[in-house]
DNA sequence: GAAGAATGTGAAAATGTTTCCACATTTTTC
DNA sequence: GAAAAATGTGGAAACATTTTCACATTCTTC
């Protein structure tokens, strides 16, 4: 493939000059830019992004670790992601972390000797210590020291389930699905406030025989086989506000197994928008996050970055879907 | 950060020999690597990647070009491709092409530009003539001429979908769901298969009046207006088989709307493993794609580019899934 | 029309590795 | 114990750019 120096030579000037021309930097006059151009049309000279990457040692890459892209959530995040950094030019790297902390450190070592741009976190895990200053790193969900982050409104999220659970007549909630804290769960994310904002209001309104079913999440997916006994235990529960829509759904089949009728006899509401179940003919009611929104704010703070301007944390408003399960 | 060089200086030998030590090339003293080493740990030295890429001319990046990754099979596939190039130490880089083929094109000069070490290409568009000889690529569900390939068994999954309806006792069969052929699309992918063994299969057994619906499906997600009439015009359809579980849940959502019971009236067959559907207590008879196969069939094939072996094409097999549909 | 500013250009250094080559030292072989 | 082979090491080139600096030319101003 033509190099630079190649342009350089047929168009008779200097390297710097044609770096100039493809760069629209510095003083090039008028006939010497058109005879470059026309050599560089000729010759279809494109310049090596590695060779630019080591003057610059940045190399265009935005790295997303994130749990697991199966999940539906994950996967629209992904999506929008990197539709935000191409219109931004940046080329995005997926790593799945499986949530293993382990796999995570590998990843941002990587990262840090690729030179990637920036990393944007998205982890349930404690690594806290092992966050490199030198690293643009952006957290989703989750706040740690000094790094910026984006959240969606978790805590209005679980005041608006808690609000539609009890203006819909519901006496007997119940909760499901936040990461024990305490010994299990060192870290608080941001998830947690979908769970603060729920009890907080309930209680506020006199409720206050709520059962919390809290157990630790990973990636919000999977129900333990306990957690199924104490839902359908539970008889007296006439609403569930569930973490997760994957979860909702999970409680739903169960509820129904057993013998009770979704939503006549229990109201279950999920999180995350109810996009994932839409098809079946049920739905799923819940509380919405908007994957674009939260990609665009992500975009604007890699902008912020590279600008060097001043970077603020951005919380992304929730919306409330009616489906069928509430 | 420490540089090679600076690591020299301190171990007080020649550049050449830190490099030798780090990549256990050439011949080193036990006593030199051991003093190198200590200063490496020392300085915490760890190698400039784009440097290293720079001599390679290769970034160790595996590129995977996919419409859309928020459809669950292909967010698997994306899973699963990361998991198998983490194995063998190559990174993900995920292009959303949104089946546009202006964007591929854009990826794919971007990718060249980068000196990327492979490109997965999952698209349904005629890009042919735009595969440069320089790319590594591995093709999937689709063939492209002189690009190793690795697909599904589509043809198989279209016959044991044919089979498993007829012997259920279906006598009026509908298909839905291929790219429509020669006008608006000129290329065929193996996905077209499954059209293909359904209808031999079906010819076979002496049914000849099989309702064929095809339509342009780009990530073969939502189903037109007027195909939803024409599906509900055949009332004489009992058994439907569908081109993937997301087109099937849509119409087994629009037969039970209609007042046709599933499977008792009309049965359903989808394509991809029922996966996306199993958590509101109904789920989808589905024949199976194995994303994980499929992934470790592209990452050998990465491999054995790498190695220079030759490189054959895979077919990998599908399973049937018995949901509640059919 | 001379001084100063603006514009234009190329050589060379810098980015951080790997690899080639030349040379030195040690070990093996007969 | 000398020749040949194996082992060990460092300097320098190469990878393809950007950037700095010095110098040359053109334009503006009074």
């Amino acid at each position: 493939m033509a190099s630079i120096k190649d342009v350089a030579k047929q168009a008779g000037v200097g390297i710097a000059t044609v770096s100039r021309v493809i760069n629209y930097s510095g003083y090039v006059k008028k006939e010497t830019r058109e005879k470059v151009e026309k050599v560089i049309a000729e010759l279809e000279f494109k310049p090596n992004e590695i060779a630019r990457s080591m003057t610059k040692q940045k190399n265009g890459i935005v790295a997303l670790i994130i749990p697991n892209s199966t999940h539906l959530f994950f996967g629209e995040l992904v999506h929008f992601i990197e539709q935000e950094l191409f219109e931004y030019g940046y080329k995005l790297m997926v790593c799945n972390s499986s949530e293993k902390i382990e796999k995570e450190l590998v990843y941002l070592e990587m990262l840090k000797n690729n030179r990637v741009d920036t990393v944007i976190l998205l982890t349930n895990n404690d690594i806290e210590d092992y966050l490199d200053k030198k690293l643009s790193l952006i957290s989703f969900d989750r706040r740690f020291k000094d790094v910026p982050y984006v959240a969606s409104d978790n805590y209005a999220g679980g005041i608006m389930a808690a609000e539609y659970l009890i203006e819909s007549g519901c006496k007997n909630l119940m909760f499901i699905g936040d990461d024990a804290q305490g010994e299990n769960t060192p870290v608080i994310t941001e998830v947690s406030n979908r769970r603060i904002g729920f009890m907080n209001y309930v209680k506020e309104k006199g409720l206050n025989n709520v059962i919390n079913i809290e157990y630790p999440l990973g990636d919000y997916v999977k129900i333990p086989y306990d957690v199924h006994e104490r839902i359908k235990k539970h008889v007296e529960v006439d609403g569930i506000f569930c973490i997760s829509d994957a979860v909702a759904a999970e409680v739903v089949t169960e509820l129904e197994k057993s013998g009770r009728k979704v939503p006549e006899d229990v109201k279950v509401v999920g999180f995350d928008g109810g996009r994932s179940f839409i098809n079946l003919g049920k739905s799923i009611t819940s509380i919405g996050q908007n994957p674009k929104k939260i990609a665009e704010a992500i975009g604007k703070m890699i902008n912020a970055y590279y600008e060097k301007e001043p970077i603020v944390n951005q919380i992304i408003p929730i919306y409330f879907f009616k489906g069928d399960t509430a």
